[in-house]
DNA sequence: TCACAAACCGACAGGCTTGACTGTTTGTCG
DNA sequence: CGACAAACAGTCAAGCCTGTCGGTTTGTGA
């Protein structure tokens, strides 16, 4: 009988699922989604082969769950960032924000984002939970910058600073580009700082859900 | 005796050559880099397996070979959108740039780019290359958007815009972004007057090599 | 205490990929 | 025109990857 009628007494079974889905992320990671096999993953869990099989019947269930496991890993990881953030310092806010997208999961979402691109599997999995965790992103961006989102033009100018962040992340992900990145991004404050005007000491980031 | 004694009177092999990196370009595009085998690329070429391991005689000598095609025929494509573009009228050059990192040759190096972060030799391959026609890419854009580099921060704001580029680029891969695009742009083009000043009518785009 | 189901284990088969290897054609140079 | 090398063709073996399957352990509910 399925987890309804026998309440999981065993945690046991959520730590190794747990296991193998954090051992799904390291390996893209490490290897590429291309390197990453299921032996592998299986391998860096500690979990033995048959017992993946057992939680995850194909490769594809794996995956879909790793991607769901990594936006909320991403979620959480953005929330933490934001909430010891000075809020309203916008440079550093920049800075933080772009720090997260070029984490290690930024990087194992980069590798699902351009598999998704040809796997309509999944993509499936990957494009409405990217939805979400670009809308949570947003808000949490417009908070941390202190943007008024009734001012026309500015929905679109946080928008633009995500995209660019996304971009940077990107670059960041073939070559070290740690200087490049600060100047360009304390341009864009500057730029900012000009298009949403000053923003008010008072503004605190709310991580909001 | 190598090629330096006797002169390529065999335009074949240039043209099997090339059948064969447009075919991996090609895979690339359509079934990622996880999906690119080299039995695939060769049945796409319509190249038998002996021919194209004479040529290649590794994936890796492939693909190296696929990554430089692949930067010339980017370059190429990018000088002829610039060639063809009203100089000056700021939105229409972002909307053009735009569509060139969302192009297939874009996807193709979006696949390469990504597999290059976790493969040495791929990246020790693409990383020069993508150098350089980053470099192309900034001076077709500086001309493109009448921007005088001459003046502090106008460098990173140019870059800046490019990397916004990229940004868009990766996110239409997922999922198409036409309007969000076209919206974020226009308020781009908007601060770029801005911060540039609005753009002479002289400017023409030069190719630069 | 007993029975049953979930968690776990490891061997195995089928398929695909890569690159090595042998043989054949083609064209160029002497 | 003959010899030689490059271009081309296709087969094969070794290895990895995935998913199936029978069997074992564990612990929970009756």
């Amino acid at each position: 009988m399925p987890t309804s009628t026998r309440v999981p007494q065993e945690e046991r079974s959520r730590a190794t699922r747990l296991r193998l889905l954090d051992a799904a992320v390291g390996c893209l990671v490490e290897f590429g989604y291309a390197g990453t096999s299921t032996t592998l993953v299986s391998e860096r869990a500690g979990v033995s082969r048959g017992a993946q099989l057992h939680h995850f019947p194909s490769k594809a269930d794996l995956l879909a769950a790793a991607v769901e496991h990594l936006a909320t890993v991403r979620g959480e990881e953005l929330i933490e960032r934001a909430a010891r953030l000075p809020a309203g310092d916008r440079p550093k806010v920049l800075r933080a924000l772009a720090e997260h997208f070029t984490s290690p999961v930024f990087d194992a979402a980069l590798e699902l984002w351009v598999a998704a691109r040809t796997d309509p599997e999944l993509r499936a999995a990957v494009a409405p939970l990217e939805r979400r965790i670009g809308r949570q992103t947003h808000r949490i961006a417009l908070a941390a910058l202190a943007a008024d989102e009734s001012v026309p033009g500015t929905r679109e100018l946080v928008q633009a600073t995500l995209d660019l962040i996304r971009g940077l992340g990107l670059a960041d992900a073939l070559t070290d580009d740690t200087r490049r990145r600060a100047r360009v991004l304390d341009r864009w404050a500057e730029v900012l700082d000009r298009e949403l005007g000053p923003a008010p000491r008072s503004a605190i980031a709310q991580p909001t859900s």
